[in-house]
DNA sequence: TTGCTCCTCACGTCACGTGAGGTGGC
DNA sequence: TTGCTCCTCACGTCACGTGAGGTGGC
C-alpha cells in the first residue's frame, strides 16, 4: 500500500512546479503511478521522489530534457555516468568560455583594441590534408579541435612532417548564417608525394592579412579592423576567409582581395 | 563619404548573423544608416562596427536584449557601467549557484542523503517584524537576503534585540506555481512593546520539524524526506511551510500537521 | 539570362508560464 | 452550496533559426 500524493503535494515535496510536472508527464520522464480515468487526476508514489530530485538537479544544470530522458533510461550505472560526466564537462567548457568573454568585454570597454598592421600577400597554391564538414557556429571550436587531432594523426600515419601551420577555410555563409562547410587543413611539405583520400589542393589566394594576438573571444575585433580596411579601399572579395593558427596566441586572418590590390 | 557595408559584409565583419542583425534592426538596437526605399536593402556604416561588437559580447554573456538596449542608450559612461557591473555581478552569482548545484548532484548520486530525524512540535504564536511580497521562485533567495537586511535595520531602529532566528513563511502556491507571497520575519523578544507598521503576529502552528544541514541546493531532499514522512502518516495539512534559518548551514523546516498528531 | 544577395512574412525551437474555461471532491 | 484543487487546450515568452516565396543588381 504505497503512499499516493496529489500533483500539488508532489510538487511541494520535490520543489518542481505543477506545470513542470505535467510537462514531464507528457514527455514520459515522470509518469504518475496512477491517473484517475474519469477526472484525469494524477497520483504520484513517494518512491518517485528520488527521480524527481535527479531531474531537478539536471535541469538546474541546464541539461536538455531529451538528455535527461536518456539519463533516466540508461540501463546501467556506467551508461548513466557517462552521460552525466559528458554534461559536466560541457558545463566546464562553457564556464571557461564565460570567463574569456568577460575578459573580452573588459578589453573592449578599456579600448584595448588590436593595432596590428595589414599586409598584402599572395598565398601560393598548397597541398594539404583536409577535413571538411558543415558545422554550426557554436560547434566550430570543438569541431576544429577534433579535426586538428585527426589530421595530425593522418600526418603521422603518412610519415610526413607538416609543411606549415594548421589552418581552416570559412565560406561567407558561415558568417552570415552561422552555419556552413568549414575545411580544416594541415599543409604538406613541398614536393611531398603522399597520396591519400584526405589530400587536397588549396588554390592560390590574394589576401589582406592581419595577425590576431590574444584570446579567440576577441577575434571579431580583428575581423572588424581588417574588414573595414578592405571595405574602405573597395578591394574585398566575397570569397572564403582563411585562418592560420600560428600558435596558442596568434591567428593569421587572410581576407580575400581582388587582383588589382597593391600595398 | 563613409564606407557603406551590405548586411552580409557587416555580418562577416562583426561575427553577428544576418538574421540576428535584422532582429536588432527591428528592435532598434543597430539601425542601418541607410535603407534603400525601393529594395529595402540595408546599408551599415563602418562606424557601427564597435556597437555591434559590444552587443555581441553582451549577448555572449547572456544579457537580455532589453538590457542591451538600456546599455546602448545610457547617456553617460557612469550609467552604462552601472548596468554592466550589475550584469557581471548576476553572472558571478549564477556561476556560484552552478558550483553548488554540481555539488548537489554529486551528493545525490553518491547517496549522501539527509538522515535527520523528524520531531513534532507546537510553535507558539509569536510577535515578529515582518516583510511580505509576491516573489518568483528564482528571485526568492535574493529577496530573502534583502528582507533580512531590512528587518535587521528595523530592529536596530526600534532598539530591540531579536527574539529568535530569522525565518520565512511559504504558502502552497509558492511550491506549486513557483510564485507566491513570501513573508520574511524576525521574532521580537517576549513581552516587547514596540509598535510599528512592520509588526505582526505569527499564529500558533503544529508542525513536523526537520533540521536541514548543508547547502541550500539540497533543501529539496529534506522536503522530500519530511513530506514523505508526513504523507505516509496522513497527518499533513495544506498550510504554509515555515523555515527558520538557524545559521549559515542549518535550516529548520516546519511542515504544518493536524492537531491529532502525536509522536 | 543566370546566379547571387537581399527582402518580408510566417512559423519553429525549448521548457515551461500564463491565462481561459471547465469539472470533481469536501 | 462554496471554495479549492485539479484538468485540458491554446497561446505567450525569448532570441533568434528555418524555410517559403519573391525581387533587384551584376
Amino acid at each position: 500500500m504505497a503512499t499516493l500524493l496529489s500533483i500539488g503535494e508532489f510538487a511541494r515535496l520535490t520543489h518542481l512546479s505543477v506545470k513542470a510536472l505535467r510537462h514531464y508527464d507528457d514527455l514520459g520522464l515522470v509518469v504518475p503511478t496512477h491517473v484517475d480515468p474519469t477526472t484525469g487526476y494524477r497520483s504520484y508514489a513517494a518512491a518517485q521522489v528520488p527521480t524527481a530530485q535527479l531531474i531537478r538537479r539536471l535541469r538546474d544544470l541546464e541539461m536538455p530534457l531529451d538528455e535527461v530522458g536518456a539519463v533516466l533510461a540508461a540501463g546501467d550505472v556506467a551508461a548513466r555516468d557517462r552521460a552525466l560526466v559528458a554534461h559536466l564537462q560541457r558545463m566546464e567548457e562553457r564556464l571557461a568560455a564565460t570567463e574569456r568573454r568577460v575578459g573580452s568585454l573588459r578589453a573592449l570597454l578599456e579600448g584595448r583594441l588590436p593595432d596590428a598592421s595589414v599586409e598584402y600577400r599572395v598565398l601560393p597554391a598548397t597541398s594539404v590534408f583536409c577535413a571538411a564538414a558543415v558545422v554550426d557556429w557554436d560547434d566550430a571550436e570543438r569541431w576544429l579541435d577534433e579535426a586538428r587531432e585527426s589530421l595530425e594523426a593522418d600526418l603521422l600515419r603518412a610519415g610526413v612532417a607538416s609543411g606549415g601551420p594548421f589552418g581552416a577555410v570559412y565560406p561567407p555563409e558561415f558568417f552570415t548564417a552561422h552555419r556552413g562547410e568549414i575545411s580544416a587543413f594541415v599543409p604538406l611539405p613541398r614536393n611531398s608525394s603522399v597520396s591519400t583520400t584526405a589530400r587536397a589542393e588549396l588554390p592560390e589566394m590574394r589576401a589582406a592579412v592581419m595577425v590576431h594576438a590574444g584570446s579567440f573571444a576577441d577575434l571579431d575585433t580583428t575581423y572588424g579592423a581588417l574588414g573595414t580596411h578592405v571595405a574602405e579601399r573597395m578591394i574585398g572579395l566575397d570569397g572564403p576567409v582563411r585562418e592560420h593558427y600560428l600558435d596558442e596566441l596568434r591567428v593569421e586572418v587572410c581576407w580575400p582581395i581582388a587582383d588589382v590590390a597593391v600595398s
